[in-house]
RNA sequence: AAAACAUGUCAGAUGACAGCUCUAUGGAGAGGAAAGUCCGGACACUGACCCCAUAAUUUUUUUGUGGGGAAAACGGUAGCGGGUAAUACCCGUCUAGAGUGAUCUACGAGGUGCGAGCAGUGACGGUUUUUUCUGCAAAGGAAAAACUGCCCUAAUACAAAUUGGGGCAAUGCCCAGUGGUAACACAGGGAGUGAAACGGCAAAAUCCUUACUGAAGUGCAAGACCGUGUCUCGCUUUUGCGAGGAGAGUCGCGAUGAUCUGCACGGUAACGUGUAGGCAAGAUAGAUUGUCAUCCCAGAAUCUGUUUACAGGUUCUUGGACAGAAUCCGGCUUAUCGGCAUGUUUUCUAA
RNA sequence: GCGAGUGUCGUAUAACGGUUAUUACACCACCUUGCCAAGGUAGAAAUGGCGGUUCGAUUCCGCUCACUCGCU
């Protein structure tokens, strides 16, 4: 779980957002905008499409959110990013996301190095 | 000991690293169903019948506040007796059926209406028993008998139908008796019918009535406050004032509660009373976790031992039921891997 | 979260508790035509699922599955 200050929290920042330039990699969505802030606030979307049951929906949620907080020092300040995950016939374990995550970021030019 | 039945209960454990929410430095942090939203309440707002008290305007009256009552309308319940804040809930019990049994399942006021079911009668049909055929078996076909409510008699020699007369039983009806708080059960007496008479159905309060009972409607996105944006309108036209109102703001909303746990008493029980102790999640793009290791449970493969089904060991990119609080409680319903405890019943063994 | 509603052939649509479940378009076969269209004749195809009430259920009731809508 970030913290309050580093993650998206209202709906019309996630509006602005999917105006937005997105890339995808093994069914991770992707959405990036600069904003005018010294942080980058991240959010996930994991719609009723993924899985009709909350338990699932939380449990990717959740795994997703620590994928990104053992990457997050690496990413540039001053972007909000969205992420969506929509492949719903498996659940991505945590190994896998934290490569994707990693190859993603660095295809956008969002990491330091 | 085995099998079964009922009720209650647990919902993998420990550690390391990294992190979140509340509280404020000490801690606390998802369920039995958090789910479905099928019922019932609490709570909030809206409108509102009658009576009483009080305040203001005023003295006919109108408005506000508080308290009490009633049943019109609109609902709720429906064998009987209880429990509860309340219920389509719970407990006990009556009736019918299933089971060797513990136990389980089902239904329930009256009228009026319906009636393609049963019976009324011949056939058909149904149930039981016996024989026989096909078939591995399950099952199916054929034949016979008994039962399935009618019987006797006259007009009319016989049969059938119709009409008249007579008789018996069961259910139901009426009367009074015993047991039970009651529904009802048991055992008697009487009248009458051969028929929509009896029995059956009306499943979501509906066609009408009766008895008991509840004021109604909308739901926390209820609602209360604030009045902040490069917002809108009006006045002033510098500041400013008033109205509306986006809202990502605050409260409602996080435990002194129809509360939880233990004990005692009353009650067959649901439950009630008393007493001692506890204060146990509170998010809002939505916390309550992620990864790894060891153990535990289950599964698959394989090895060893012997009674060939058990015990022990090894391995695994194996799996860990259903499922995630959203205002809060009480029920019901649905989903669910496994385990534990208590009580009861049946069978077997031993004394 | 709170509340309301709908499921019938491939698509749209009808039904008093009593039929072999209606109609139109689409589909298939045949006739017609030199060929196609139109037209004619015949045909196949459905009550979301599981239980209950009833002599009998698309209809009434319960549960369940899927879908739709309203309230920031």
């Amino acid at each position: 779980m970030l913290k309050s200050n580093q993650r998206l929290c209202h709906n019309q920042d996630f509006m602005k957002v999917f105006k937005g330039k997105r890339h995808s990699l093994g069914g991770v969505l992707l959405y990036y905008r600069k904003n005018n802030l010294s942080t980058t606030r991240i959010g996930f979307v994991i719609s009723k499409k993924y899985s009709l049951l909350a338990v699932r929906r939380n449990k990717q949620r959740r795994i997703l959110q620590s994928a990104i907080q053992t990457i997050y020092p690496t990413i540039l300040p001053g972007f909000d990013i969205v992420l969506s995950y929509t492949n719903h016939s498996k659940v991505l374990p945590y190994r896998d996301a934290v490569v994707i995550l990693t190859e993603l970021l660095k295809k956008t030019k969002l990491t330091r190095i």
